[in-house]
RNA sequence: GGAGAGUUGGCAGAGUGGUAAUGCACCGGACUCGAAAUCCGGCGAACGCUGUAAUGGCGCGCGCAGGUUCAAAUCCUGUACUCUCCUCCA
């Protein structure tokens, strides 16, 4: 959530910064009306707020004395309906202005490349030499089927398309890659938590998940509880409606969680394999810092994902996302691509971003400066990483001539020494 | 799922129709060589509107949302959460 405020006074700083994400200056300058006119009506209602307050200590005052009351209790009537018809005005106007601003993305970081879609991102870095096969490398779902460690057929049986069994290895190398994940965050200074993998409305619109987004989650009918998304949203709506003490910050925090997408709109994309599906496993980095050292903690846990690709031995590369590319929230996002032989491209593995104060703002999520003032904590959240894909690019990676897979050195530990999958 | 109790400032805790006591904590001052104790004063929180050269003014505010009333922490309705008991259960 942008400040209604900071709005107001940096009109078309907002309508430029915002337009280059897609944002058409007229729904500025509609917000800036409305606001106005939102304000106007406060200041007459609270002059006659004002005044009721003081006639009715004065009719208090007569009433101790046993006097007569009426003629300010017939004015107060009237007093009191206009103030009811301003205030009835005043939410109606409260509801849209912040509707409208609730639906406002984030403004970009003023560093990150300005562009209307992912033509436009810059590439930061390139980390590891993709491997050169001397044969013809098949896709990961070939080779998962091949082994009868990953069934997608069944998936789509028994809940529907997008869905698929992990099985034997397949599950056991799934839970060796967010276990490695895991031990290494630890091991990086995040508190491991195991959050609700459901959440309530109030906890998705802090994270900006809603109201904009709903199309895209899966919701449970007659309650007010959504599956989650990414664990993002409860590790970052932990704690919603508090103040943080100085002192703990910087928090980290680290979850493995199912996630949960409806992928509304992606029909016909990524329809084969592990890339894109109603449900996947994600291990996920969440930070809540102050606000003048969120971009190096921003740049500490993109290294922190990149980190675990490099032990898995697995290329990637970096790249700053472009104002047109961005998620919501985010006031500037590096993601990670890991090198898919079959598809010979990089695909999306991570995420970071840091969303500045815009999240801590919707979830009022503040701490207290050396001043003792409250203020606004910067919160970041990244993938470490998406495990569905990470198997995959292990499997597409690591594959051998004979079909066969091997299972890389940092992962034997947690796959009882086994070295190929076969 | 059923029954009951509760929710007030950082904490504790009064207040059942007239506009939020009090204590602790906190801040300033006095006393003291200094501190403690004591005394005096201040502050109670966020948020919103407005505004001065500036201290400010006002609104709002008693879990949340409505309603009744000239006036609501107080009465009514709904709802969330916490605790206790019953029921159920891994």
């Amino acid at each position: 959530m942008l400040d209604i405020k900071m709005i107001r006074q940096n009109v078309d700083e907002v309508k430029e910064q915002l337009g280059n994400r897609g944002v058409k200056p007229e729904i500025i300058e509609e917000i800036v009306a409305k606001d106005r006119k939102r304000r106007d009506i406060i200041v007459q209602t609270e002059t006659l707020k004002k005044q009721r307050n003081d006639v009715s200590q004065a009719i208090a005052q007569l009433k101790r004395n046993k006097e007569n009351a009426d003629a300010q209790i017939e004015e107060m009537k009237k007093v009191g309906d206009a103030i009811k018809a301003f205030d009835e005005e005043l939410n109606g106007l409260d509801e849209e202005v912040t509707d409208m601003a609730s639906r406002l993305p984030n403004m970009p970081n003023k560093t990150i490349p300005v562009g209307p879609d992912e033509d436009s991102n810059v590439e930061l870095r390139k980390v590891g030499t993709p491997r050169t096969f001397d044969f013809e490398p098949k896709a990961h779902w070939e080779i998962g089927e091949k082994l009868d460690i990953l069934d997608f057929e069944r998936g789509a049986k028994v809940a529907g398309s997008r869905f698929l069994y992990y099985k034997g290895w397949g599950a056991r190398l799934e839970r060796a890659l967010y276990n490695f994940m895991l031990d290494e965050h630890a091991a990086d200074g995040y508190t491991e938590i195991i959050p609700p993998y459901v959440v309530n409305d109030e906890s998705m619109y802090g994270t900006g998940q809603f109201p904009k987004f709903k199309a895209d989650v899966f919701q449970i009918e007659n309650e007010n509880l959504t599956l989650i998304p990414t664990a993002e949203v409860p590790l970052t709506n932990y704690y919603r409606d508090e103040v943080i003490p100085e002192e703990k910050l910087p928090v980290y925090f680290t979850a493995l969680s199912p996630s949960f997408r409806s992928e509304a709109g992606s029909a016909g994309r990524d329809t084969r394999g592990l890339i894109r599906l109603h449900q996947f496993n994600k291990v996920e980095m969440v930070k809540y810092t102050k606000p003048e050292d969120s971009y190096a903690e921003l740049e500490k846990m993109t290294n922190d994902a990149g980190r675990i690709m490099e032990k898995l031995g697995l290329p990637y590369h970096v790249i700053t996302l472009s104002t047109g590319d961005m998620g919501f929230s985010a006031a500037m996002t590096h993601d990670l691509e890991v090198w898919l032989p079959a598809q010979d491209m990089y695909r999306e593995i991570s995420s970071c971003s840091n969303t500045e104060t815009f999240q801590a703002r919707r979830a009022h999520i503040q701490y207290r400066d050396d001043n003792g003032k409250l203020q606004f904590v910067h919160t970041l959240n990244g993938s470490g990483l998406a495990v569905g894909r990470t198997l995959a690019a292990v499997l597409e990676n690591y594959q051998n001539e004979d079909g066969s897979v091997t299972v890389p050195e940092v992962l034997r530990p947690y796959m009882g020494g086994l070295d190929v999958i076969k």
